[in-house]
DNA sequence: ATTAATTAAATTGTCAACAATATAATTGTT
DNA sequence: AACAATTATATTGTTGACAATTTAATTAAT
């Protein structure tokens, strides 16, 4: 269970539009809301209780952040990708997480790498305990990546891979109901970066982590090949 | 008939919320609305002529996009970078446009090589008939690159460097009325750059790019310490 | 029965009024 | 004069009503 620190103990309500919008957009994120289905004015500011005033406001602002599309007149649509939009996203994150870890490799101290090889022992349990519900590993790869964004010390690029491009990757394979299939592999891998991440060798740390990412997307290409 | 007519430069957009958006946003780019200022809804609804409703929903979509951060209760303010935030960008586009070039290598024909010429010699007039007015060489610049990633293919690549961060950089450039330096040696990269694609180097054409994005940041930073 | 035209219903877009909150101005006290 | 408390003003947040448009349901025509 991960410590989210939405509501601090000031508790102090933001805007109805601010909160439907953090709704929304986990729905969108989790799934409870299909992608490409419409989304009804009506039914969903009588769902949340409020008015159509900020729920239009949540939704201009997922527009804002792509994550529903809306044609004037029609409605606002959650966002669909298709298998090459992902692969779009898969080179993005190639680049991006290269130039990640290359930096939380200059950045990294001892105990940054303690907790990277601490979540690290974490996923290893639930690759042994519960093999058969890998979802979870694929979370934990998530984390991973996530993690690894953190300590490179930008916020704008963190903003894009973790604000953005996962939840968008998540989205899909929401959508296709596909489980990624090489949850051992992966986990070797994570423990070389972290090896090369421990011993500040950014360059190392960049190259691992972009063929990282390069596997996970050779392997989504031929699961759809196949 | 009617799919043209919707993309052409006619092309009304049909919401109120749709047609002030575009021109708040250009208002920010163009920095005719000064980055930190504050957003006054009575104020700015009767410049646009028009009720709060919409202009509310545009400007949530411009918080969706991060050009303006709204605080509840209190308002909203036009987006203002600080330099490591410019920093942060510069590191994004590094990698990214390295990517973009890559892939602009392997995919360009003859005929976008031809216009990426083209538009180099009408920067190369330039740069010798207003020798003072650098500021269009600059716009020419990011024409250039704007070309690039254009001829990646990647749409959501496109989305990211053109669609935010060349506008946020600008954004700077407005706030700070900071000049770029080095037009002629910029446009001597930018040559080397299409000689690359042109043989469809696309390592070469990475390097390249990378290096010339990396100057242009070391060129800031050393008028900035100076 | 299929298709086109027409009408009805539902949904989106816009507005103006009101409530809640924050900012400015005023007053009062030391 | 400086500061705090109070009042007044302005701005933001929310709502419900109405207009414009699209979608559906119904009718008419071949």
């Amino acid at each position: 269970m991960k410590a989210k620190a939405e509501f601090s103990l000031g508790a102090k309500p933001s805007t109805l539009a601010d909160g439907v919008f953090d709704r929304i957009r986990t729905a969108i994120i989790e799934g409870e809301l299909e992608p490409g289905s419409k989304i009804n004015e009506p039914q969903l500011s009588k769902q949340y209780g409020i008015s159509r005033g900020p729920l239009r406001e949540a939704i201009r602002r997922l527009e804002g952040c792509k994550l529903v599309e809306i044609k004037p007149n029609i409605g606002a649509n959650i966002v669909s990708l298709n298998i090459s939009q992902i692969i779009e996203i898969y080179e993005i994150r190639e680049s991006l997480e290269g130039l990640a870890c290359r930096l939380a490799a200059t950045n990294a101290i001892p105990d940054d790498c303690f907790r990277l090889r601490e979540l690290l022992t974490q996923h290893e349990k639930q690759i042994q305990s519960e093999n058969g519900r890998i979802y979870y590993q694929r979370e934990g790869d998530l984390d991973f990546h996530f993690q690894i964004v953190q300590l490179s010390g930008n916020g704008r690029l963190f903003d894009i891979l973790c604000g953005e491009l996962y939840h968008l990757q998540r989205l899909y394979r929401v959508q296709t109901a596909s489980e990624p299939s090489r949850p051992i592999q992966a986990f070797k891998e994570h423990h070389q970066i972290v090896d090369a991440i421990e011993t500040n060798d950014s360059e190392l740390a960049e190259l691992l982590m972009k063929r990282h990412i390069s596997s996970a997307k050779s392997t989504l290409l031929d699961q759809l090949n196949q």
